[in-house]
DNA sequence: GTATGATTCAAACATACATTTGAATCGGAG
DNA sequence: CTCCGATTCAAATGTATGTTTGAATCATAC
């Protein structure tokens, strides 16, 4: 009943050639063809499998995402635990829970790239959707965790600045198009520890930065005083 | 001689209808049939301009890019130039010099669309290339301007925080697929001034951050004890 | 061995694409 | 009015694409 193995399981051998040669050349870059002979199989097999490119997508999509967000979940429980029994809350253990699920798949691979990278660069249709899908309940849950360790911060400011740590993990795990190091004259040690401490650093450093500049208190100020 | 104008400008309606749906759908999901019928012009016309697709891609960027930049270096060489007067260094006018062009660019489009995010998404084979073409010379001078500021800082950590803040600026400025404020359940402010803020109370905390946590000097330590 | 359902395969199909071509059209200079 | 170079245009060219098809092959259960 079970038809389990397959010689060389085809599947498995498409979704490999297809991560790579997606992140390589795009969605649209990467052809049936050129990705069904990279993979060794025949041209039809991705339409029995998967149906069509587009549920190809989103396989090799769900494949390497869904266990990284597990991940991410699972270590957010146990910080959220350690809370309920009193321990001080902190943003370091929150962010390293979001970033290091992440660079540790990316290693994993093989090859140093992230497959999250498509999803924020790949101008497919359905991609949106998909986002929503796969990371919704992962941003909700780590925003409010964030959120609740700084209590006193903003609603409005802290959601931008969500969205800036997003911002600089996507770039450092996708970075298909970094300005290279060598550009700007130093030899910078990216390997995955110190990239991951850097970013931890900073990004707790912006998050907590107390509030607002001078010039905007005054904005509002002077906008408060008009209104009257 | 020079024949000068066209009636309707065809060159610029082609770089406008590019500009637009290279962003939509990506350069090789923005066909040239779409495109010409877009703008209003044959087909051929893209061909006549241009040369061809690759060279008006190149034709579209630099239109938007190269103002950008020039107002970029032209702020910061006033900085520099307050600085040689003594005036005393800091993070935030150089943050603010090498974000404000950006957005304001981008309000000026009407779309609020940043045509760089195409850089760091398009996996045409000819972009690296260009971006260091592009951004050269920018990034090189922002570097050693923030490295000016942060004199004490390691080089290498610099370096990543630089990046960091290139990631977060790019992921604002296009920002396709931004998990949605909905999402996160509070209503944002994300009017351009209360990003800009934002971005620059975040940013210069981040690169200011003292070096490093515990677990890494630790691991350091035991890594020159080992040599002994 | 043989029947059966899952899988593979080569070929064909219908579009969609960027580019090229050569004639038609335009706008001003002489 | 005429001419000429610049520009536009409709059509054709050749190639690449995702998908479909129907036969061939395989692994297994009987």
């Amino acid at each position: 009943m079970t038809q389990a193995a397959q010689q060389p399981d085809t599947r498995a051998r498409i979704l490999d050639a297809a991560e790579r040669l997606f992140l390589e050349k795009g969605f649209r870059g990467a052809s049936l063809r050129a990705l069904t002979t990279a993979a060794g199989v025949n041209l039809a097999a991705v339409g029995y499998h998967f149906g069509g490119k587009d549920e190809l997508l989103r396989a090799v999509l769900e494949r390497r995402i869904e266990p990284v967000n597990r991940e991410r979940l699972r270590r957010l429980d146990a910080i959220e635990t350690r809370w309920r029994r009193g321990e001080p809350r902190a943003l370091e253990p929150i962010l390293a829970a979001l970033l290091e699920p992440a660079f540790a798949a990316m290693r994993a691979d093989g090859e140093a790239r992230d497959i999250a990278t498509l999803l924020y660069s790949e101008p497919h249709e359905r991609m949106p959707e998909l986002i929503e899908r796969l990371f919704g309940e992962c941003a909700l849950r780590f925003h409010a965790a964030v959120s609740r360790v700084l209590g006193r911060a903003d609603p409005s400011a802290l959601a931008l600045r969500f969205q800036m740590v997003i911002g600089a993990m996507i770039h450092f795990l996708g970075g298909r198009h970094r300005i290279s190091p060598k550009l700007v004259g130093v030899t910078v040690d990216d390997s995955e520890r110190a990239v991951l401490d850097e970013l931890v650093v900073f990004l707790a450093a912006g998050l907590r930065a107390p509030a607002r500049r001078r010039k905007v208190v005054r904005r509002a100020a002077r906008a408060q005083e008009s209104l009257r």
